[in-house]
RNA sequence: GGGCGGGUAGCUCAGCUGGUUAGAGCGCUUCUCUUACAAAGAAGAGGUCGCAGGUUCGAGUCCUGUCCUGCCCA
């Protein structure tokens, strides 16, 4: 008992047993290609891991989804399945560039000093440095990834799926580059996609000024957010309808401080009540602009460059900053009278994820894919099931966002990253390869052996490559043994909040180049916020670093609380209460091994095993029940739910009821050894349906409880080395029998013993007599004298259970549970008038009852509903009115 | 503007296909350091399930409307 402290140690525990685990090989599939004896028949099942960036740090929303994953994987690995959990990592462009450079620039310098070729040197030595931290984090978890597989993104393999895909899509016409209206980042010098801009409500002011007409003293108001762009105007647009517009549509007006000439046109997306009704057109710097632009053709200027710095197009305004131009156009169109006035006005201000700076729409020359042939692709496999997500409500939001879907802008102005596989030739011409000597043969074809070629200073988006993270990391392009067999996966989990970024480009990628779908199933979880809904930030000082809650509470019970605490889809406030209870919960589990096992060590050898007890029945059955249910839930992802069950039955009813009980039964010879059997039995099948929610405890305990049962105690197929690779319980067929019903009355009939105990304040260690009416339940609880004694705090000896009563209790408390009056002679405790008082408390709440059941019985529900329901009132109607009539009779014999 | 969540005990949350006195943890009250566990045990208090209608024998659960709140898309 020495190695079993009175509290788990969940410290000295962990790490060693997740090196264990890893070293003898229980994270790799249990069948795999390179088995000698390796199945392509047997079941497997996949998860990809949601790639973290390599120089990240652990947040909570890594411990959500390693949870959640990790449960998957043990859960399937131990029913059978040949599992596969595929871990790496993600180079994350822009903010592993942004760390680089910030390091750069704390020496002083800058990667435009040092040069390309010297930052993604830089940059490996940053992933080398810091890219095992987060997966040591992962490990940290309990995550059963196989770690052999790990890659990442950048690796050699996953830039050949990178390439390959990239001249895949380019050779179909699915890629292309040109000058299209793009979001320029200014302080990150490149392009974003417009999933990488959010749009924030912010305060700003709308200007109302004058837009003065050629040929006339007459102006249009017009109103703007931005006057700076005042300056790459190319049209005035009225609403077709707007009658107070009407006789101007067609004429010219002059661009203000430029007096550049531009159209009065109309269209039907201008809105008559925003502003003035008047809207200026700036195709260069607006996306809806540049939509109306194109479709009345007019010219784009572009009026800021790469700074978001005005320029020669601006004129007098060239080389200004955005906002400082702003400033000083309306200055000037005030001293020339042109400006009406300024509103305070609410905005949407579009700004970078990555550092929130104000983005600028603008022309730019990028790569794209085009984008629908594959939205449509990815939306059919949703639509006819090939892929199912979870909760369903996804996949409205997934269908609406592929039907809108935009050209995907894939090109960065980023050095860290795959490099866009193309090289120009000196004339223009580009060749598009999966290496630069497949780009100098095909340069060379065409131009000549003299050819000189320039790759494509840019780089792809990060989420290109994340894209093919499903078949990428099981070797495609190549056609491996792992690809054949593993793929395709079987579950993709990740927070709802990369559903577009993430999940629905793996699926079009997938189909696209794989012919086939990514996974089966998508699980979507939800983000983890503060205890009071907030959401964790650094300003608010409320982010909880799962590293601290793992350190004090141990990585289990942060586990337990994240997996029980959250429903798929939504949100969860984590409060550290509720992680302290769960570590608590562990320490329970602990406490409950720690007796079983104690008891078997001093269990006499020479046993004679007798047939179960009433007890032994219950909770065996309680445990087959808990074991149906625990499994059902999790085949339907109801995780927490399970969870749960598994909690509520070890601690509510093993620990509570039957461990009390096996104290009593094991100091019996005739029912000892079948008792130390079934707390053997159930412990151990609680245990495996607990691994994968908390995996250290059990698997901790359950070494000791498997050295402590030995082969006496086996289960039918022997200890497995391990619980990880222990197989999941399975439940045998229910039994018909009273055998809940009975132990749940003896049930009952202690809590009421104890309820009335405490009510009268009799000393807990105070052994009393009782007499017990049972009826038909009294071989029943004669049989379980000792053990009803025991629980109740009745002195045994003076404990009578008879089937009628024989002589009338005078000195007595009478409680009625069920069939049985209970009767405790109380010497000095029963007070005539109080015990009155009592008993028509009772029995007034059984007129309550009663009465509604009555009702109830007589209204159309007794012949609509189905029989069992209706019989079950009924059952409870005629128990009411028999305890009523027992109450009664006591009432009337009082003295 | 469109879409999707959430509103259940003081706090944080469960509640699967509607089944009839609504559950857990923490907190609170009373008692107990009884040889698995005080990180515990025993007993208890506490909710007209946001509001208003409707469907149904029966609604926290389904439908309609409404208020508050959060998120996503435009």
């Amino acid at each position: 008992m020495d190695t079993f402290p009175k509290t788990y140690n969940f410290k000295t525990t962990e790490e060693r047993l997740y090196s264990w685990w890893e070293e003898k090989g229980y994270f790799k599939p249990i069948n795999q290609p390179t088995n000698a004896d390796f199945d392509s028949t047997q079941p497997t099942y996949v998860i990809a891991i949601p790639p973290p960036n390599v120089t990240g740090e652990l947040h909570l929303g890594h411990a959500m989804f390693v949870s959640i994953e990790d449960l998957m994987i043990r859960y399937h690995r131990m029913s059978g399945k040949s599992t596969l959990w595929i871990p790496g990592t993600d180079h994350a462009g822009i903010a592993t560039q942004m760390q680089v450079e910030k390091a750069l620039s704390d020496e002083g310098s800058s990667r435009e000093q040092i040069g390309r070729s010297a930052f993604i040197e830089r940059s490996w030595d940053w992933k080398n440095k810091y890219g095992g931290k987060i997966t040591n984090q992962l490990r940290r978890l309990g995550a059963s990834c196989d770690w052999e597989r790990e890659r990442f993104t950048l690796d050699e393999g996953l830039s050949r799926a990178v390439h390959e895909a990239f001249v895949r899509l380019y050779d179909k016409d699915l890629i292309y580059r040109g000058p299209r209206l793009i979001n320029w980042s200014p302080g990150l010098k490149t392009a974003v996609s417009d999933l990488e801009v959010d749009y924030v409500e912010e305060s700003g002011l709308l200007y109302y000024f004058k837009y003065r007409l050629k040929d006339s003293e007459a102006f249009i108001p017009v109103a703007t957010t931005r006057p700076e762009t005042i300056l790459g105007d190319t049209a005035l647009a009225v609403h077709p309808e707007d009658e107070r517009y009407t006789d101007l549509v067609g004429h010219t007006a002059l661009v203000p401080m430029i007096s550049r000439e531009i159209p009065i046109i109309t269209d039907k997306y201008v809105d008559r009540t925003f502003g003035t009704g008047a809207l200026k057109i700036t195709p260069g710097h607006d996306p809806n602009d540049y939509e109306i632009g194109q479709r009345h053709n007019l010219p784009v200027i572009s009026i800021l460059d790469q700074d978001a710095k005005v320029t020669a197009t601006g004129g007098p305004y060239a080389g200004m900053d955005r906002f400082v131009a702003r400033e000083r156009i309306w200055d000037d169109m005030r001293t020339a009278g042109l400006t009406i006035r300024e509103e305070p006005h609410t905005l949407k201000v579009p700004r970078t994820q990555r550092g929130g700076e104000i983005v600028e729409p603008m022309i730019s020359t990028q790569w794209f894919v085009k984008i629908e042939p594959l939205a449509t692709a990815a939306l059919s496999a949703v639509r006819d099931g090939r892929i199912r997500i979870t909760p369903t409500r996804f996949e409205k939001t997934y269908f609406n966002w592929l039907e809108n879907i935009t050209d995907w802008c894939i090109s960065r102005q980023l050095w860290w990253g795959h490099r866009i596989p193309v090289w120009y030739a000196p004339d223009g011409s580009q060749f598009c390869a999966r290496s630069e000597t497949e780009a100098y043969q095909q340069a060379r074809a065409k131009l000549g052996p003299d050819v000189n070629l320039e790759q494509d200073p840019d780089v792809l988006d990060t989420w290109f490559s994340s894209g093919l993270w499903p078949f990428s990391t099981l070797g495609w392009p190549e056609d491996t043994p792992d690809l054949n067999y593993f793929y395709p996966t079987t579950m993709l989990e990740t927070g709802y909040d990369i559903l577009f970024f993430w999940v629905a480009r793996m699926i079009m990628m997938g189909l696209e180049f794989t012919d086939d779908v990514p996974f089966r199933e998508v699980y979507l979880h939800g983000l983890v916020r503060d205890e009071h809904g907030r959401k964790m930030s650094k300003t608010l000082g409320n982010v909880v670093d799962p590293l601290e809650v793992m350190d004090e509470y141990g990585t289990d019970a942060l586990r337990f609380t994240l997996l029980t605490g959250s429903t798929p889809g939504n949100d969860m406030n984590l409060s550290l209460e509720r992680v302290k209870a769960n570590r608590n919960f562990a320490n329970k589990i602990w406490n409950a091994a720690r007796y079983v096992i104690g008891k078997l060590d001093s269990l006499p050898t020479d046993h004679v095993s007798g047939p179960p007890t009433l007890p032994d029945r219950w909770i065996l059955e309680r445990l087959n029940q808990t074991i149906t249910n625990c499994t059902r839930l999790i085949e339907h992802h109801h995780y927490g739910q399970s969870g749960n069950a598994a909690y509520e039955f070890i601690w509510s009813e093993f620990a509570d009821w039957y461990l009390e009980v096996s104290k009593q039964q094991l100091k019996e010879s005739k029912t000892s050894f079948t008792t130390a059997h079934t707390l053997v039995r159930v412990l151990d099948a609680t245990l495996r349906l607990l691994h994968p929610y908390v995996p250290f405890v059990t698997e901790e305990i359950w070494q000791h409880l498997k050295k402590a049962a030995g082969n006496r105690f086996a289960p039918p197929n022997g200890w497995p080395e391990a619980l990880i690779v222990a197989p999941w319980p399975t439940a045998d067929s229910p039994k018909e029998s009273t055998d809940i019903a009975d132990f749940t009355h003896l049930m009952d009939i202690v809590r009421a013993i104890r309820n009335a105990r405490s009510e009268n304040r009799v000393d807990a260690k105070l052994r009393i007599a009782a007499t017990i009416i049972a009826g038909e339940s009294a071989p029943m609880l004669r049989e379980q004298h000792a053990g009803l004694a025991a629980l109740a705090q009745l002195a045994p000896e003076q404990v009578e259970i008879l089937a009628v009563r024989k002589k009338k209790p005078e000195q007595a408390i009478a409680l009625v549970v069920g069939n049985s009056e209970i009767y405790l002679p109380l010497a000095g405790l029963v007070d005539v008038a109080t015990e009155t008082i009592r008993l028509n408390k009772e029995i007034a709440v059984l007129d309550e009852q009663i009465n509604r059941l009555k009702d109830l019985l007589g209204s159309p529900f007794a012949n609509k509903a189905p029989v069992q329901v209706v019989q079950k009132e009924r059952d409870k109607l005629s128990e009411h009115l028999a305890s009523r009539e027992k109450l009664r009779q006591r009432l009337a014999g009082l003295p």
